[in-house]
DNA sequence: TCCTGATCGAACCAGTCGGTTCCATCTTGA
DNA sequence: TCAAGATGGAACCGACTGGTTCGATCAGGA
């Protein structure tokens, strides 16, 4: 019986529905490890609504790459612009929001990274590297304004820590990793501000 | 023409070409992107020969991933042992080499943690948690030598440092991830050294 | 009211997957 | 010299893959 009885038919929300499932399903399985028709039994849509709508599993991953990383950049941006205005306070914030991401079940480490990880080619590669980009910017922008000697230098090591929190947390037993990146944040931030003074 | 005339039978020589190729080939294009038989064709070897030496893709791939761990825990130590006795230089040197492996031409992260990424589950997320806790043990004993006041916690936030320089240098173009994580690393130790004084 | 279009369910396609089996052929070691 | 074992080559299996197409059905806008 097509068209159940009943329902609401709207493309858009039909749209976001797939996306938000397959996000899911996708990070939790990997981008290999699930087939378009369990990916649409999942939804609870048929195959054909799906590729009416995204045309290809490729184009699929792709949008839900896109959308994940935009969420997951706002996200951390807004944790930092909600810890106030001292550049110290607004690391630790974002050390302390992974901590909380890294300790929710099914964390599977960075949906980006991995997705890159599994096809190392475009578009998942070029979204890796811009989702990396948008990370540094908002680290750099607290080492600007922190008033560290080299921001951009104090950015791509504070990069540094939040990729090793993120793969250490999914794969390495015992918790911690987000406490331990957010002291070493502070330590790399501290030692950079002082040696300026 | 089965066994070819001419060639030697040596069956633990066979063994080894296979593990050989199959890293190179898993590696380069990941445990779901090349399947029994491009493997065999590549090692130059039957799909029975294959299945007589391992039995299984799974148990070829956790012999491949065993046996990377192995190579690349003592590289990284012997690069550290042949730095002298200076624990700091000792850590320079290991991420002099990691940048050295970072610049070759087909890197693409570390294996372990890739598959891991890929098969999260046993075997390889086994391997990886133990190849993480090995290199764990290589940079809390340099941490230890130095003095510092917390060595585990050292330990524990270098190791953030060497696993977001891969990821890093995996996933954003531009060279120095090595090199950034040297420099953090080595802040980190003076600080932590410094502060037990 | 009625037509457009969104949707389902199912059948279907060619291709690939991991894995098994058979047999001829060749080497190796006793 | 000969048996045991290693290997190649090929055919084959069932299951699954991403993707296409069709017709029936129903909601929504004009």
């Amino acid at each position: 019986m097509p068209v159940p009885t009943g329902s609401s038919l709207d493309p858009d929300r039909t749209r976001a529905a797939i996306l938000r499932t397959a996000e899911g399903v996708l990070y939790a399985r990997g981008l290999d490890g699930v087939g378009i028709a369990e990916l649409c039994a999942t939804a609870g849509i048929s195959k054909e609504t799906l590729y009416r709508h995204f045309g290809s599993k490729d184009e699929l991953v792709r949008c839900v790459l896109e959308a994940r990383s935009d969420r997951v950049t706002h996200w951390l941006a807004r944790a930092a612009a909600d810890a106030g205005d001292d550049p110290a306070a607004q690391l630790a914030a974002v050390f302390d929001a992974l901590g909380r991401w890294f300790d929710e079940p099914g964390f599977r480490g960075c949906a980006i990274v991995n997705a890159a990880t599994q096809h190392h080619t475009a578009p998942a590669s070029t979204i890796a590297a811009r989702h990396l980009g948008r990370y540094l910017d908002l680290l750099t922008s607290i080492a600007t304004r922190a008033g560290a000697a080299d921001p951009a230098a104090l950015g791509r090591r504070l990069l540094l820590l939040l990729e090793g929190a993120t793969v250490v947390a999914d794969h390495l037993e015992g918790p911690g990793a987000a406490a331990d990146a957010r002291e070493a944040a502070l330590a790399l931030l501290n030692s950079a501000v002082k040696r300026r003074a």
